[in-house]
DNA sequence: ATCCCATGTGTACAAGCGTACACAACGATG
DNA sequence: CATCGTTGTGTACGCTTGTACACATGGGAT
């Protein structure tokens, strides 16, 4: 097992990417920007990630890990005596009230995996993550269409800056559970 | 420097951008890109459209049309007659069959939005536009969340890339429909 | 003690970028 | 015909980018 010089700089390196993307977007990530960022030279962000899809695939891991956390901390998806669409209005509602560059940011990663092939194993991951924590609670065809009215409704609170409507989403996630 | 006073020169630096778009992608859209792409000299393109976004706002206005026509061309989202479900679904379908590359440019200058404000009108604009044409047959709150579903499901169909499932679709979307 | 190699650093290069701006060629207007 | 504003063209500047590569360093193995 190798062991490494400096155990944090990787981290660093990741933790500062996570934040230049939220700050500034994926368009003006860079090895520099990051490095300037994360205030460690430019051969050390190359070093440690050769590629920027490389970098990307580490943040969006990263960032994802950070979304599933909010879901476990909740924990009332688990719960089979919650009612199970309005705990994912409610974890909508927390994910988006919480501080909008993260969510900007989580989204943005997990989206520009659809020209990023490098980076659709990940987001496919995800999807497939929330899919099967659903389906304990409901069937494969019910959860898989949970995901992906979240997505839409997640994407339509970004894209037209309309305030998030929870009742809204609970009334909407519970006529797709039969 | 062949041609001068063309009419249609901008119009032709806007089909150039949409195919350097579904080529290769947002990020690789530039003034020189765009120009090569359309065999004109660089300053006609900064000519034209003065910054990137002017020009990413023209291409979206474009796709979306091309959207709309074939809406239009079924014209059965108009006809109370029709399965809305169906009908919806049957519209993913073709839309998603054809040239897939059209299809992650329509998206992609789509999701762009959420980080360019200067797209976000254009995106809301087709969001309210295609709720408005469902309006017509069923409420608006339905409405709202078959675009929400429809945007979810053409997002898991790119991201994961497996096959669409019209039939799967067709049925989800008829759950949410009261 | 010595060597090896993963790790870390600095610098340089060619390519591509947005932008600015001076000039050229036309249509319209007088 | 003269003038003017619109449209089109060429070029140059300063900047950022990815990448490569030589060199430094220090821990683990021998």
């Amino acid at each position: 097992m190798a062991r490494r010089y400096d155990p944090e700089r990787r981290q660093r390196i990741i933790d500062a990417a996570i934040r230049v993307v939220g700050e500034k977007g994926i368009a003006r990530l860079s090895h520099r920007t990051v490095a300037a960022a994360a205030d460690v030279p430019l051969g050390s962000t190359t070093y440690h990630f050769k590629t920027l899809d490389d970098l990307l695939v580490a943040a969006l891991r990263q960032a994802n890990e950070g979304f599933a956390k909010v879901v476990a901390s909740r924990g009332g998806l688990e719960d089979p005596e919650t009612d199970l669409a309005g705990e994912l209005a409610g974890l909508m509602g927390e994910w988006l009230a919480g501080d909008r560059t993260g969510v900007e940011l989580e989204c943005e990663l997990y989206l520009a995996a659809l020209r990023r092939p490098a980076l659709r194993p990940v987001a496919a991951e995800w999807a497939r993550d929330l899919a099967d924590r659903l389906s304990r609670r409901t069937d494969a065809v019910t959860a898989r269409a949970l995901v992906a009215l979240v997505d839409g409704i997640c994407l339509q609170v970004l894209l037209t800056e309309a305030p998030y409507d929870e009742e809204y989403a609970r009334d909407v996630l519970r006529r797709v559970i039969p």
